[in-house]
DNA sequence: CCGCATTAGGGTAATTAGGGCT
DNA sequence: AATGTCCTAATTACCCTAATGC
């Protein structure tokens, strides 16, 4: 049913398909990205989000959510 | 045929939609958020709720009905 | 090399979180 | 004790244009 916006074995993930996941608009993720909040990698001209930084991002305390999707 | 306050297959869900979902205030679902009783996921200023904690919720609460729409 | 499509980045208005009070 | 309303500060979303890759 909630399916993903992305490929349930992608490694890295774009900024698009990361604000799809999360609801929450692309520039803000970027926000995150030049604050250092959020971990990325600059491939070109745009960003790739690893899972695993994507998982410390929002697993800053127990979140049992989150582990069925990531 | 109860339309959802989000789309159909998001997987995590803002304060908003779940405070419309069960008809309460947005800071009293923040409140439930502080005490625990409902878990969510900070993203940077904002909360996220995955839809798995809101079935597991809706599930202990004996309301099968409710869990079925989620 | 040119045009098309997509993403990044800037500025501004709107929304959210959190506290105090009822 | 718990919920809802009012208020403020900070963050986010929407608008646009420029830049990059195909």
């Amino acid at each position: 049913m909630t399916d993903l916006p992305f490929p349930t074995h992608a490694s890295y993930l774009s900024v698009k398909e990361v604000a799809e996941l999360f609801r929450v608009c692309p520039k803000t993720e970027r926000r995150w990205i030049s604050a250092g909040v959020l971990p990325a990698t600059r491939l070109g001209r745009d960003w790739r989000i690893s899972r695993n930084d994507l998982r410390a991002l929002a697993a800053g305390r127990s979140n049992p959510g989150l582990a069925h999707v990531l």
